[in-house]
Formats: C-alpha cells, sequence, structure tokens
DNA sequence: TTGAAAGCGGTACCAC
DNA sequence: GTGGTACCGCTTTCAA
C-alpha cells in the first residue's frame, strides 16, 4: 500500500487561495513576492510541516543529490571509516549516500551499477570485488558520463579517477622506523605477491633494507600473511632459535598474532623484538603491547574520493584523470617503543 | 554543471517513429503489444542503454523504493554489521539503502530525519543517538505516517516498532557458562547503572548467581568497562591477591584487555581464570586463547529490523507496534575451555 | 506582485 | 495494437 501523501506546494496553495508558482516562489524567498505573502506562505508551510519532493525537485533539475557507493564489504574496519568519510563529506555538500555492498560479487557490482545509473545519482564511488577483472561495466558507465572515482582498489590498468594509499612509501617508512631504532635483523611476514598492495609493501621494505644495505637474505622475508600462519612461522623461527629482533608485518591481524606468540614464549616486546603493523583497525589497541603500525586514514580517503567526485560533479570538464595518493601515518606504539609502564615492570 | 543527459521512452520512440506510451507497454512486456514492435523497442533500447529513470517512477508511482538508516556510528563493527544486514534485506526486496549517520548528535539526527522526509523514502531504521532523551521529532514523522522501526537503542517508553537483543538474557547464559564450568568465585566487570544495557546485563548476572545461590558481595561486581579500567581492576585485584576464577566483562574491549593482562602477570587463561567477553566484534578473536563472548548478532538485528519496517510499508496497516526480540549466542572459544593446543603447552 | 502553462520521465486511462 | 493526454510535485518563463 501507498504511504499516506505528503503535504505538497498545491496543499499550501489552496489553503490560502493562490497560485502553486506563488507558494513556490515564496517559499524561497524570491524577492518578487510581498512579505505578507511570503509570512503567510511560511505559516501554512510549517503548520503542514511541508517538506519539499526532493524526487520531483531531481526529477526537475536533473539533479538527484545522490552520490553511490559501491563497496565489496561494509563488515570491514577499513570499508567503513571510508563510508565515514564519505557520507561527511557528501553530507556538507549537500548530497545524500545510497550504499551498495557488492559482497565481492562482480553480478552484483554490475546490478549496483543499474540500480544506481537509474537512480541518476550524479557519481560514484567504487572499490571493486577481488575478482573483477574485466573493466567493461565500469567503461560502460563512463561513457554514460557518469562521474566515478575509485578507491583503494582501482582497476588496473584502467585510465579513471582514482584514490588510493601509497603503500610503497608506508612500508618503506614502517622499515626505516624499525633501522632507526638500531634493529640489526629485520624480516618482513609478507602477503602474496601478486596482489598489488602486498607487492608495493613488500617493496618498501627491500628497498629501505637496500638503502641502507642491511642484506636481504632467505630468511628475510616470510609468506606470512594471516592469524593461523603468524602462529606457525613464530613457532618455527622460535624452534630453530632464529628469532629476529624486528618483524614488519603487511597487517595488523599478522602483527597482532605476532605480538601475542612472542608474549606467550616468554620473549619480550619491544624489548627483544619490535613488532610494526599495517593498517590500524580497532586490532592495533588490543594487543599488549599495542602496536607499531601505519594508519590507512580509511576516514581521509572517503574524504578525498568524494572531493575529487565533486568536483567532478561541478564540473564535468574532461580534465586528465587523477590520482589522489592519500598519505598514511606511522603510529607509534608499545610494540617498538617501551611504554611507561614502570609499575608493570616491577610488577613482573 | 548538468549530468549529460540518459535516454528516456522517448528517445527510443523517436528513433521508432512510434509513441511513447507504446514504448513504455513494450518494456513492460505488455500483452496488448506486438511482438515485432516489442523486439524493436527492445533492440533500441538497449543500443541506447535506456535505463528507467527511478526518479520519475518514484513521483509517479508514489513511491521511491529507498528506505533510509539513521545511526550514531559508522565505524563500529557492531554496526556496520547491523547496516550489512539491512542493505541485504533491502535489496532483496528491491529497496535502495540510504544511510545517514548522526554522529551520536540530535540536532543531526532531526536534520537526517528531514532530508530522508524530503527524499520520500519510504520507511526508517533508528537507532538514536546517546543523547536524545525528547521524542519530539519521532513523534512527528510517525505522524506523517511514515514507517519507523527501531533498533538497539530503542527511545524508552515510547510507543514504537523496534528491535533489540535481548541484554538480560545474554548475560544470564554467559554466567551460566561460567558456574557450569564449577567456577565458584565469578565477578562481573560491569557498564554504567544508569544505561539499560549496561543495567540489563548485570541483572542478568546477578539473577543468575542468585538463581545458583551464590553469593553476591562487594567484591562481585566492578565498573569497568574500557581498556584502562580493566588495566587497573585487574592490577588491584592482583595486588590484592584476589583474583576471582571468572570474569564476566560487559563487552569484548574489556575482556580482551582482561585477558591480555591476566597473561602478563602469568595468570593462565582458563586454566585458572575463565574469561567471558560481550559483543563479538573483530576482537573477540585476537586475544590469546581467543574469547568466548556473546554473539549480538548485528547481521541479524538489521535483517530482522528491515522485514519489519517492510511488513508496515507493505500494509501501512496500524497493528499494535511490535518488539522483535533478536536471541543472542554465546561462542564459546579459548578464555573459558582450553584449546587443544598441546604443542603451546610443551613449548612453554 | 501574481498566475497560467509547459516540462522533467514515466504510466495508465481512454479513444480509435 | 497503438496514440493522445493527464498527472505525479516542482520550477520557471511569459503574460497580465
Amino acid at each position: 500500500m501507498k504511504p499516506f501523501r505528503q503535504a505538497t506546494i498545491k496543499d499550501i496553495a489552496r489553503e490560502l487561495g493562490i497560485s502553486a508558482s506563488t507558494v513556490s516562489r515564496a517559499l524561497k524567498d524570491h524577492p518578487d513576492i510581498s512579505p505578507e505573502t511570503k509570512e503567510a506562505v511560511r505559516n501554512v508551510a510549517d503548520k503542514l510541516d511541508y517538506q519539499p519532493n526532493a524526487l520531483a525537485l531531481g526529477l526537475h533539475n536533473q539533479r538527484s543529490k545522490i552520490i553511490g557507493i559501491i563497496i565489496p564489504e561494509i563488515q570491514h574496519h577499513f570499508f567503513s571509516s571510508v563510508i565515514s568519510g564519505i557520507t561527511e563529506t557528501a553530507r556538507n555538500a549537500g548530497f545524500n549516500v545510497i550504499i551498495c555492498p557488492s559482497d565481492e560479487s562482480v553480478e552484483r557490482e554490475k546490478e549496483n551499477i543499474r540500480s544506481l545509473v537509474s537512480l541518476r545519482v550524479e557519481g560514484i564511488l567504487i572499490s571493486i570485488t577481488k575478482e573483477t577483472n574485466d573493466y567493461a561495466h565500469f567503461q560502460k558507465l563512463m561513457n554514460r558520463n557518469v562521474p566515478v572515482v575509485f578507491f583503494d582498489r582501482p582497476p588496473e590498468g584502467f585510465a579513471c579517477d582514482r584514490c588510493i594509499i601509497d603503500d610503497y612509501a608506508a612500508a618503506y617508512t614502517a622499515t626505516e622506523h624499525l633501522v632507526s631504532l638500531g634493529r640489526k635483523k629485520i624480516v618482513h611476514f609478507a602477503g602474496p605477491n601478486n596482489v598489488r598492495i602486498g607487492k608495493d609493501r613488500r617493496r618498501g621494505f627491500v628497498d629501505c633494507l637496500k638503502r641502507h644495505k642491511m642484506p636481504i637474505t632467505d630468511d628475510t622475508i616470510f609468506d606470512c600473511d594471516s592469524h593461523d600462519k603468524a602462529v606457525e612461522v613464530i613457532k618455527k623461527l622460535r624452534d630453530e632459535d632464529n628469532i629476529p629482533d624486528a618483524i614488519f608485518a603487511v597487517n595488523d591481524i599478522t602483527a597482532v598474532t605476532t605480538v601475542n606468540e612472542l608474549n606467550k614464549y616468554g620473549i619480550r616486546v619491544p624489548e627483544k623484538v619490535a613488532v610494526v603493523g599495517f593498517t590500524n583497525g580497532l586490532l592495533s589497541e588490543l594487543s599488549s603491547p599495542m602496536l607499531t603500525t601505519i594508519d590507512q586514514n580509511g576516514q581521509l580517503i572517503g574524504e578525498k574520493a568524494t572531493k575529487l567526485l565533486l568536483e567532478r560533479i561541478e564540473t564535468h570538464v574532461l580534465t586528465p584523470y587523477q590520482t589522489a595518493v592519500v598519505p598514511t601515518k606511522l603510529v607509534v606504539r608499545g610494540s617498538t617503543v617501551a611504554e611507561d609502564n614502570s609499575d608493570l615492570v616491577d610488577a613482573k
């Protein structure tokens, strides 16, 4: 059943015995309208609790004032912080935000695009699914002149606006931090080499070590990017009596697990081993000591991506595609630098 | 600048030299239209990549096919899982979802309501801000006959549809679990007593102990619901040599911290102390051992709340308000029951 | 200063 | 089987 209808401009007009056009003008404080009429209109509008119909407005102006987000997974701290940055920025510009989870499915991704086009959103922010490797649906969308900005996971080798973090620089910085602490045997718990972020982080790590003329051996990089693998690798290193004095982990879950496992074996962090993570989700505050990590700043990514999109929406000019690189930040905490917790030391 | 216009029914009509009405009918496979015409229309529609204008449709049908969510905070695992449940359920019913963060501000909450009413959403799901204690804006909204369902944090003493979890039962279950493990000195790290959830969880805990005729003393309930407080309380208990053999914490952050602190002091979990948390966010898998906790099932809350809302939207009948109580689930893990980790035991 | 009318895109009733 | 027309709510040009 239809919802009961809301008050319209005509209702106000009828009530006052004037025309709809006059009401429309009065409501937007048009100079032509007499103060008395304006006053009267406003009163009735208040009385009826009038709210303009955005659908009618959008249809008329050809501007929905809505932007869409297509995201692989809402339940993920990074993505939800991006969403937060997006909604905040969009709101400030007077835009509503429609959110469409693709659940890592290309089919759903296409379906979402269709649905957003139907709604005549003025622009779309997309983080593509892991399985998306054909970009035809994006190309079609862009051919329609719908502004699109890709964030975090942009399509590779595809001309488009994008907003990404600098994984390479972040990894370099994290490693540099360990070097600056005087650590000599620094290892990397790395992600898969065929995924861009895994690759970039690995490169940043390697380049930093090279820069400092530190050796890279078979025992420098481990294929280790999950809770389970971290448990396994730490056990192996310990059994081989081959524990390094610093570990840079490709993500926080691995880093937190690493800290916990080291604790369990009685190997002190950070005194004996310094550990750096990557992401700065909620997790990083939950190891003990808390994790030094790279803050990916999802909020800022959302903000930057939205600003880029809004710019495209406002100008619709075919300037060359841009890539916004959002800086990361090294957050130094107890897993690399001993905190002031003398109470704990003497408690031990 | 306006976006370039998308193909319309008129464009198709013009191209084929037929009327818009015919095109409209052809596109929805109306029986009156000849197969040839349908075929031709479909071809041109494909060629122009026609997508119906949902704004025009919504205006015509008085149905936007959009629902709105007003939520205090997107960046929160529980809320983002609720959102996930909502979008999923809404999508299946052909609805889009607009998301409006209130950032715990009543002002913004009101603003969001205005904006959603303007968009003519067909219903709204709300989790109210912590500071909302005047419900006039909700009442006004409901007077407009916009269906509203409150979830997780409903307004107190206010007639409305709601979807909540059974905090009392969950706390009772968690405590019962500790009792069943044979623990004798069970304590509660409690949240504030003036907040419903803090109160309900506390009641569940207390009633369970009473039921089992276990004593409740000054050392049974602690005002302790954060990382910092947990650190403090554990230290105090240890200094007083008053460590209990089981702890039920009001939330996961407190529980995880508790486990970590106990680990630090060399007090084994779960052998010496069993710990139960509440929420089952990402955190609960990151203590070592992993946390036994109450799964709040945000996804299911989102789903149930949305179903209730959709029902209201479809019927718009003034049946009595309903309260959907979503069951929680005790997730038993290593912090209360020793896991099979013989490798660790001998490693110790 | 105000009103009438057309149009945004689509649907549906009424003719033919 | 197809076309004309009015209408959903609002804005805006043109006339009065």
